[in-house]
DNA sequence: CCGTAATCCTGGGCGC
DNA sequence: TGCGCCCAGGATTACG
């Protein structure tokens, strides 16, 4: 699932094959993915533009066209970009394809996402206020502010993974990540947050931020289903040290790699973990 | 205000 | 081989 390296990765490729291109026409086959206009307003809203800048904060996708209006674009689990062949549209039907964008030259843009996911929130130009989903972000690891974060965290009862996931205090971390950081950090998910010196949480932002820039560099982590643009995998999952090896040794010391639920509750999410690393009391 | 649970949804894997 | 079940999980909403 795209964490901040795959979106990121996601992103150069994007910018690599859209900047300085138009949209000629955009068709929005399923409505729910307009997260707040109608599908003629959503596709007129489209049309016409031509892509300036692609990129993201943490795992929200930013779109800046030339007339300075935008689009906000999540990816959630699924969501994926294929540029596809607009002659092939009609003879294949691919499944699951949500939104084109047709770009001419026998070029489209696809918006596709098994489970439906994702989102699109588009910005007119008048809006020049940050939308709420974003400005509301924390900074990524490497910028947080470890005091601040030390003091936030004296209040509460919440674990250190479930800190981790928060978009709202660190950003661009997910299960698999945190899963990585808590490991290279050698602190249990389920210790409270509020016990972790600042010490520790300056040892989890330098490893969250190191394990995610390398991840980048390798196109991101392919597990499950995660794919960039036009189906290409990442290459970081052969370096993920505890997501996934639940009972195989751990890379480490050798202990069982153990997998619970995240604060073990019933909808807790998966959380691969050594017990001997990672001090599991 | 805070923490937690439910929600969205489909494909893949597994046991029988 | 096929059926049913469970799992994967990011962000938002609802609720106590």
């Amino acid at each position: 699932m795209p964490e901040y390296p795959e979106v990121t990765v996601v992103c150069q490729s994007l910018s690599k094959l859209l900047l300085g291109k138009k949209i000629n026409n955009c068709e929005l086959l399923s409505e729910k993915f307009a997260k707040n206009s109608s599908v003629k307003d959503f596709e007129e809203f489209f049309n016409n533009k031509t892509f300036k800048k692609i990129n993201n904060t943490g795992k929200f996708i930013e779109f800046i066209f030339d007339d300075k209006s935008r689009a906000i674009v999540h990816l959630r689990m699924e969501g994926k970009f294929f540029i596809r062949k607009t002659s092939d549209l009609e003879k294949y039907r691919f499944k699951h394809d949500h939104i084109y964008f047709h770009l001419g030259n026998d070029e489209t843009l696809a918006y596709n996402d098994s489970r439906g996911f994702g989102s699109f929130e588009t910005i007119s130009k008048e809006n020049k206020l940050s939308v709420k989903e974003i400005k509301n972000l924390a900074n990524l690891p490497k910028d947080v502010d470890i005091d601040y974060l030390y003091k936030k965290l004296q209040n509460t009862t919440r674990s250190i993974k479930t800190i981790l996931l928060d978009q709202k205090l660190v950003l661009g971390i997910g299960n698999i990540y945190a899963d990585e950081t808590l490991f290279a950090s050698k602190i249990f998910p389920m210790e409270k947050a509020k016990n972790l010196s600042k010490a520790q949480l300056k040892t989890l932002m330098d490893n969250a931020q190191r394990i995610m820039d390398e991840s980048i560099k390798l196109g991101g982590s392919t597990v499950h289903s995660y794919q960039s643009v036009n189906g290409i995998d990442g290459k970081f999952q052969q370096r993920l040290k505890v997501y996934g090896r639940a009972k195989l040794n751990c890379l480490e010391c050798g202990s069982f790699v153990k997998k619970v639920k995240l604060d073990f509750k019933q909808n807790g999410r998966g959380t691969s973990y050594c017990p001997n690393c990672q001090n599991e009391k």
